[in-house]
RNA sequence: GCGCGAUUAGCUCAGUCGGAUAGAGCGUUGGCCUCCGGAGCCAAAGGCCGCAGGUUCGAAUCCUGCAUCGCGCGCCA
């Protein structure tokens, strides 16, 4: 709905250049937004203001002028009163007509509802999630998987092309490792004494999976070359945590279109090819018999070594090798979503990056903080060494998937979250989810109740909308045609959390909408205008539900 | 020690490129069911936006310093 305003805006700052009323240079791109009181108008814009503080003029008569423009621009069209306001607001009153096609707007789009165009169908992918395949997922991997699936879903809806990719860590130490203590569990259930490694996983998992390979293969790893027995085992034991892996993600409602595995990439010249590139572009020395690359000559804080004194490789190597191969692949832009305990990675994968002849821009990382986890407020103790950690299993089994991923998405990525067990069990107004999905259910119920009554849900073309005449209902129109602002500006911004909040919102006006006034009137014609206008917001609310991957059920 | 991030109401947090009287939920207090689902609604109280400077017509927002907290600083993965 901002469009059309946009564009009068941009054309009325056009023409007060052509009368030479503001100053020649780069015209301001205009910041609209919703106000938010109603004694501001519907929008407002603060152009004049920028105007102003560049040209060391009088912000007010700027306002003045370009709102004088607004008006003749418009032709009576949109807007129905232009004011300016305080410091050099320029206030905008949208006529009846304006909202009016803003509804038609969203019942004629429905599920296509602000399906936006920033994107420009560039590629971009996002990587999340990619935990180790070392054991199960626990709540911050449920974080990152909600808030990684949820941007991907809105950088769609904002005109991206967007690719789902886990990275399968499964080169490293740590696979050694879960294969030893594999190994170790294996051998306890053959009533063998095992040492168990030191650093070896603890939890019941382990136990399991040990289990499973005993049943498959019977004793055949008691002899033999433990050397290859191990290997084996290992390659065992994370295949049967990352199909756990997939499966949990599948019941959390997240599906990746590309599963990369680093030990593939290992196998293959990758890796050397690009520190081949990296070589010949002058980015790499050797000292103290290592290699390592200059990242400092962009911006990271010291040099990081890819080819250790041994020989062998570093993760760093493997990860710039792994960022070649994504590019490769054609991608404009990618995301990776990490914990925010790898912070300290960002500035050396940006200079790996850079390295290989990109953007600082084209790799954006998004970091995602710890969740808290609480039980009757109180903190639940966590540890991952002990194996004593909650899983992202025993979360959605215990508190269902909406309320799992709607509250893993309340807050901005990079802030802590606390997750309280209980309040996101509890089926009332603290709990956000159930507020929302209220919202969706209550209009749901209005429309049976329509049917129910032999009432006819009105036709987009037929149904006249000036009948919606009260205030509480231009708050409505306001909301929801706000929705693919919301979008465009979460994509913009990557922060999928604006969603939450938009729902929150325009539930709070339903609410309160519906406690103050019927749908179903004694008038048939505003009865029509009201059903259509709630058909409008429920269309509304279930796509951003949608976009957070969160269900909106027709009854609760 | 260096770097990154955080600090907004009693609690948990929003706050869009620097704009108008800083917002919401919970909690507290007081109200609202003859009527489409009370899983709801209304109202009140509650603020030195960590502290001190600076830039600006205007700062929670930008800059500098300080404080507190968290995290990161390996030829680990």
């Amino acid at each position: 709905m901002k469009g059309t305003l946009t564009e009068i805006i941009n054309a009325a700052l056009e023409e007060a250049r052509k009368d030479g009323l503001v100053p020649a240079g780069e015209l301001p791109a205009p910041i609209i937004e919703l106000t938010r009181d109603r004694k501001y108008g519907d929008y407002a814009t603060n152009v004049a203001m920028v105007l102003a503080s560049r040209s060391a003029g009088n912000p007010r008569k700027i306002a003045e002028i370009i709102a004088k423009k607004i008006l003749d621009v418009d032709r009576e069209e949109n807007i129905d009163r232009v004011e300016t306001a305080g410091p050099g607001f320029i206030n905008l009153t949208m006529k009846g007509r304006f909202w009016e096609r803003a509804v038609k707007t969203v019942l004629q789009e429905g599920g296509d509802y602000a399906k936006g165009a920033v994107g420009l169908g560039r590629r971009i992918q996002v990587e999340f999630v990619s935990a180790n395949p070392t054991g199960p997922l626990h709540v911050g991997h449920g974080r990152g998987a909600a808030i990684g699936d949820a941007l991907a879903n809105v950088l769609a809806a904002a005109g991206y092309e967007v690719e789902r990719e886990y990275y399968i860590n499964d080169a490293g130490n740590q696979i050694q490792t879960l294969g030893r203590s594999v190994f170790a569990r294996y051998l306890e259930l053959f009533g063998k004494s095992a040492p168990f490694p030191e650093d070896g996983y603890q939890g019941e998992y382990i136990i399991r999976i040990a289990e499973n390979l005993r049943e498959e293969f019977g004793d055949r790893y008691l002899e033999g070359d433990r050397e290859e027995s191990m290997d084996e085992i290992a390659r065992y034991a994370a295949n049967e945590i990352l199909r756990d892996i997939r499966d949990d993600l599948e019941d959390f409602g997240v599906r990746f279109d590309v599963w990369f595995s680093e030990s593939a990439l290992v196998r293959s010249d990758e890796v050397s090819l690009a520190l081949d590139e990296l070589g010949r572009a002058g980015h790499l020395y050797r000292e103290g018999g290592a290699v390592w690359f200059r990242s400092t000559a962009m911006d990271d804080d010291k040099d990081r070594v890819v080819v250790k004194a041994d020989g062998s490789l570093t993760y760093f190597a493997s990860d710039i090798a792994y960022h070649r191969n994504k590019f490769s692949r054609g991608f404009d832009r990618i995301i990776n979503i990490w914990g925010a305990d790898h912070h300290g990675y960002v500035a050396r994968m940006k200079a790996g990056v850079m390295a290989l002849g990109r953007n600082r821009e084209d790799l954006a990382v998004l970091l995602v903080q710890l969740v808290n986890l609480k039980r009757h407020g109180q903190p639940v103790a966590m540890s991952t060494r002990a194996g004593e950690f909650v899983t992202l299993k025993e979360v959605r089994e215990e508190v269902g998937r909406d309320a799992a991923r709607f509250i893993f998405l309340t807050r901005k990525a990079d802030s802590k979250l606390d997750f309280d067990l209980d309040l996101a069990k509890e089926q009332s107004n603290d709990n956000p989810v159930f507020y929302v999905q209220y919202a969706h259910a209550r209009i749901c119920s209005i429309i049976r109740n329509a049917e129910q009554q032999g009432i006819p849900v009105p036709g987009v073309e037929s149904v006249d909308l000036s009948r919606l005449t009260l205030p509480e209902e231009r708050e409505l129109v306001r909301h929801l045609a706000s929705l693919p602002d919301v979008v465009e500006g979460a994509a913009l911004a990557m922060e999928p959390h604006r969603i939450s909040i938009f729902l929150r919102e325009i539930s709070t006006t339903l609410h309160n909408y519906y406690y103050h006034h019927r749908v179903l009137a004694d008038d048939r014609e505003l009865t029509a205008a009201r059903l259509a206008l709630m058909i409008a917001v429920r269309t509304a609310v279930a796509k951003a539900l949608s976009l957070l991957g969160v269900s909106a059920p027709e009854r609760m």
